[in-house]
DNA sequence: TGATCCGCTTGGAACGTTCCAGTCCTGCGG
DNA sequence: CCGCAGGACTGGAACGTTCCAAGCGGATCA
């Protein structure tokens, strides 16, 4: 099978074609993309002609050389675990794309080793292949923000830092507090009293902090929480089997989880009892994930603002790269709860 | 290995720091790292030590620009609709990051606006900032392809051509009729006999290819199809609406749809009539996204080998990027079945 | 011994851009 | 008419890498 490649496209053009064609030199046109109010008028029209005509498009590999920057941003992904409802890093990632395009930036995804958090940062920040990089799992004791702190690289978390209070890099996060807070008092205000929370394990922060806002919404109408919470793993299965024991014991008219795969465990519960959300029991899930969307007969759920999230990270990241920007170290943001028949 | 606390970050050692510190040139250290082999064992010893030593990583910038070729490879996300099941991009996008990284590639994501199907290829193009796309949605009249293939832009489709049957460019896709036919097959040896469809609008090829394995399945068993198939838009309420009317008319015992949004919609009629999935009427999804492993009673679905398809793809990129791997021009490749609770 | 070749190494040039230090020109005040 | 300031534009250099043509020493062969 041979290919006839006929020719070869022809090379772009470059910085010194369009100087020839406008009758300029090459700074004059570099200035013409780059500052053009440096120039008269005139000229500037005459070589934005040429540039039109040309098709001109500044290479970026020489730029990025020059200006030791190559605005792009790296962002790690990790492998999608199965069998969870976790959508969240879909979203986010197309917000992300979306919103640092907007500002002249473009995202690289790498791929890193499950067993190494720090396998493939090294490699882009040595290399000056990346500008800066977007930290998703801040999860307790990650070392990726201390490591990338300690090279002095450009990072945004989106998480707080749990672990290391006084670390000085930005970071934007959601309040899952605030978001658990919502889903229960939305509970209350539909009559229910006896509300059971399915969170994670202790060691989760993240989950912690949800667990506390379901807390507080409870004790702040004086109804007691015990024997009402219990924390697994985030599975199904640990979901389906927790509801079972509290449907038993502790008898609640609804469920507040710290994850839609969670509250998913809750509806197998419910099914095999031949009970039905929303109408027997209430169930509200965290994150809004496309399961919760498309589950009869609707899930609702803590949904997080991960648009405002990505625009939040992308003016963090602005201000990190010499933008005179200036924002804050820290940016908490408050979800909203996406109501549907689960409740 | 050491380095200053200064104010400033260091500037990364560079290809001449490494061949002062061994004593040799930096055309030498520059076949240490790229061709080892052009080297005597000791002298590459002796360079590798060095590059260790002072961590050096070449820089991408400079080498991107000598080599006139990015190592990255472009890939336009489009707005994820909400409301609808679709986890494949998710899935294939983390197969694709893998694999390629293997090869020695990056992805770069970009967005484009909804309106113009082209925004974004143009500009990445013309810089020279990728090396070549992976274009994704190929539905009928998708203008990327040709516009790619009259650039002379090297790219590979997840998605066969449908309308340009004698385009050139590589491309990779999995075959919807096999799978439409796994799952109709399942069922009929499960023992239904009146197996309804529930696709996509008839100008969709994707949807009809898949319907095709449906009739194909059921007309090999000699069992008719009138008024059994639908086609509606792929959305829940569209899939609910469809599924109550051929349960009216048609009064089949098993669904099998071109889309697990649309198998979601059948549960959503299921519940309402107090049907139990699995036990009172079969059905059966397309994608197995993580809807499908979720939902109780769990929903069997054709899954889609995206790990492979990235794999061929990354192939297919190295034989168009100048490897010697003169891959096929299509590879078609056999989806498997996620059976559940739901059949 | 001298010519030839081969493996390894070398310094200069180039990729396309931006930075820097000018040069040219125009207009204005003296 | 000169000197000078300042705006508009220019040309060389540099970013860090790879390509290229040539250099060099040692081994082989006549």
């Amino acid at each position: 099978m041979t290919r006839s490649l006929g020719r070869v496209p022809a090379p772009p053009p470059t910085l010194a074609d369009v100087a020839e064609r406008a009758g300029v030199s090459r700074q004059t046109v570099s200035n013409a993309v780059n500052n053009p109010d440096l120039l008269r008028t005139d000229t500037l029209a005459r070589v934005q002609e040429a540039i039109e005509e040309l098709g001109y498009s500044p290479n970026r590999a020489a730029r990025n050389l020059r200006t030791r920057s190559s605005h792009l941003i790296g962002m790690r992904i990790n492998p999608a675990q199965e069998g969870t409802a976790n959508a969240t890093m879909d979203r986010f990632v197309h917000s992300l794309v979306e919103t640092s395009g907007e500002a002249g930036y473009h995202v690289l995804l790498f791929a890193g080793s499950h067993l190494d958090p720090l396998d493939g940062y090294d490699d882009l920040l040595r290399s000056t292949a990346v500008d800066a990089f977007v930290v998703t799992d801040t999860y307790l004791g990650n070392p990726q923000a201390a490591w990338l702190e300690s090279r002095r690289a450009p990072f945004v978390a989106f998480g707080r830092p749990w672990d290391n209070p006084d670390g000085t890099h930005p970071w934007v996060d959601v309040d899952g507090a605030a978001g658990a807070d919502l889903a229960t008092t939305h509970l209350l205000d539909r009559g229910h009293q006896r509300i059971a929370w399915i969170g994670w394990r202790k060691d989760s922060r993240i989950g912690e902090d949800r667990r506390s806002g379901w807390s507080r919404a409870l004790r702040s109408r004086d109804l007691p929480t015990t024997g009402l919470a219990s924390r697994v793993e985030d599975t199904v299965a640990s979901g389906r089997e927790a509801s079972a024991v509290l449907l038993d014991e502790a008898h609640p008219s609804a469920f507040v989880c710290a994850s839609d795969t969670l509250a998913m465990g809750v509806l197998h519960t419910l099914a095999e009892r031949g009970l039905a959300p929303g109408r027997d029991v209430a169930v509200v899930g965290f994150d809004d994930s496309q399961v919760a969307q498309v589950v009869p007969p609707g899930l609702t759920s803590v949904r997080q603002p991960l648009e405002d999230v990505a625009v939040e990270i992308v003016k963090a990241l602005e201000g990190l790269l010499g933008h005179p920007h200036q924002a804050p170290k820290g940016v908490l943001l408050t979800p909203t709860l996406a109501v549907r028949g689960s409740s």
